[in-house]
DNA sequence: TTGTAGGCGTTATCAG
DNA sequence: CTGATAACGCCTACAA
């Protein structure tokens, strides 16, 4: 008896409420009313009953009572990547409220592929959650999500919206979030004002081109990354700044080494921008790192507005600029919204918004106003 | 047909084999069979079956599969928090080598408390995970695990050890660490240092007491936080560096504001220390916080060596000198070790000591050294 | 090759 | 108040 403890074949098979009945003389019909304590069960057979279970080490076999049931108090979340604070601050917010329901999380990672978040999604469904949330890859392509939702399994979309899917999405307002950012920079004076972000592999082609009318134009889906695109050029139309394809920067996600080039590339422009829009948290510490490592000064060389309250942008010097959204919240109203369908709210999907906000810090400084009409 | 496409009773019940073998003209064995892709079918009959069950829109209960086979393919992680980087970076290992296995993870945050730490326990044993993966709070009372090991569910320990448990444990030397991280300082010519770290609400009061040989004994078990004050205590004896109980402050997790309030009080003794060893990843944030808030030069006012290689203490200035661990192998090595387990390896649990790296970059520097003998 | 039947553990229904 | 029995969906002996 001194091995097998550690290891997995340890226990025997594990006690039922049939070995519980039989130990305490009972039949399983009245072991399992003591134990789940419903129906009616005379108090000495109850404690009785609790005795052997004890004696036992039972355990209750939640697996066969979902499969009576129907239900497994289980609910899934698709996010891209559990590794990037936004993603694990949404996932704690949603285990909180899962935990409060009295439910449990199971967790994927997508990588923001497409392939990987319908094998998620799939396998979440043979699991038989009672619920989803997913941060999609794709806001068009959302068949496996359309399946979820055919089989009774509600899905709420966190940080991206499908005008496809009828389901409740909770976001933020990405363009008017990235024109309030750039315009803040236009504000301030600059003129020649870059982008840096990161944006989806399967979009990232021919992001950005020429019109007749000599204004950029922005092709793709509404996904974060492409709004936040459009709020930048609308911004630059709004305040008559040229914009130019070059002075939009991206890679796609994942890439961390391709989006420093980037940033650096962006910085040796010609005619090299005074300011710089990081679109997202891996983009502002990418465009932060690139500056320093040409020995530019914020704001003094350069400015910068970044994106996400991350606690870093207050550590470093000068404290950054930047959009904040709350994660946090936005996993906590997506699981909220998501447990009132599970217990059958059928109301349309509905589009929650949530709030950002500037927050000026210093890192973007003005540029000794020219402005324009 | 306009609604209930969104809600959580879309579906009228979900087919079955049997539904798919009515819709087939076939028996139940047979549609299981060419569904399942097992035993032997004949090649019409497997196009009908399958054709039947897209035709339904057919998926597999993965619960009566689990019913019947007795395994889950999933396991559990119960971290402290999955918003805290550290453990967000361990989850996403854990993730990794788990979907190469064909398993899913359910996450709980124990918040550091064991009360929450048994309920997950409990109920992830309810659900019949094959394995899991913990941060314990208790390094003693780990009743909840050992009874996890004696239901045949292994068990896999990361970040702490425990004495009591015969199970793996991934870990780092945290004693070894912290005594580099302050010989560092110590060589550096410091002889008044200070140390700051958050604590287990459990461990807390009288943590540190005076023996008869006027040298600083640590009380407590070995737990990452107590060991890492161990090594701070045995790296000041060693140089001949007076201690005292008034230079190591610390706070219970979760109380960042306590944290800057007791850095503060450690900046403001009136022989403050000229040097200081932020114990964990938030101690470091809270005194690099706390000594910009004085005003404070780093490191010419005051030096210090923080833990855990975050992103941000190379973004900061100047860069931090740090102890680097890697959470992201720690949770993949866990769960490596826990497949094995799981696929039965059942001999004595292993304690793996992962190893950890000073990181010498900015944030400490000398003292005109007085060195002592 | 195909079909029939039984059981995994729980809970609920129905008799006694 | 207690006991026998059926059912959830799948898989697999076993029989045809």
């Amino acid at each position: 008896m001194a091995s097998t403890k550690t290891g997995a074949q340890g226990g025997r098979r594990r006690p039922t409420v049939a070995d519980v009945a039989r130990e305490a003389g009972v039949s399983v019909a009245t072991a399992g009313r003591a134990l789940g304590d419903y129906g009616r069960v005379g108090d000495a057979l109850r404690d009785q009953v609790r005795a052997a279970a004890a004696r036992l080490g039972y355990s209750p076999n939640g697996v066969a009572r979902s499969m009576r049931s129907g239900g497994t108090r289980t609910i899934g979340f698709v996010g891209v990547d559990i590794s990037n604070p936004y993603f694990a601050t949404a996932m704690r917010g949603i285990c909180d409220v899962a935990r409060k329901e009295g439910y449990e999380a199971i967790l994927a990672n997508s990588d923001d592929r497409l392939d990987i978040e319908r094998a998620a999604v799939k396998v979440l469904l043979e699991k038989q959650i009672e619920g989803i949330v997913v941060a999609p890859n794709a806001v068009i392509d959302v068949g496996h999500l359309q399946r979820a939702q055919e089989l009774g399994v509600p899905v709420v979309l966190l940080d991206r919206h499908s005008g496809v899917l009828d389901a409740d999405s909770v976001v933020i307002d990405n363009e008017a979030a990235a024109r309030e950012a750039v315009s803040h920079l236009l504000r301030l004076g600059h003129r020649r004002v870059g982008m840096l972000l990161c944006v989806d592999p399967s979009e990232s082609p021919e992001l950005v081109r020429r019109a007749g009318t000599g204004r950029l134009e922005v092709h793709g889906a509404a996904r974060p990354s492409i709004d936040r695109i459009r709020g930048y050029v609308a911004a630059m139309d709004q305040y008559g700044a040229p914009t130019a394809a070059e002075l939009i920067r991206y890679t796609v996600v994942g890439e961390a080494a391709h989006l420093e080039r980037e940033a650096e590339a962006l910085l040796d422009l010609p005619d090299a921008p005074t300011a710089v829009f990081a679109a997202d948290n891996v983009a502002t510490q990418g465009l932060f790192t690139a500056v320093r490592g040409r020995g530019l000064g914020i704001p003094d060389d350069i400015s910068m507005v970044g994106f996400d309250d991350l606690d870093w942008t207050t550590l470093v010097d000068p404290p950054l600029t930047v959009v904040a959204q709350s994660p946090m919240d936005m996993g906590r109203i997506a699981a909220e919204r998501l447990f009132a369908r599970i217990k059958g709210d059928d109301s349309p999907g509905e589009r929650i918004i949530l709030p950002t906000e500037l927050i000026v810090r210093s890192s973007a400084a003005g540029r000794d106003a020219v402005h324009t009409a």
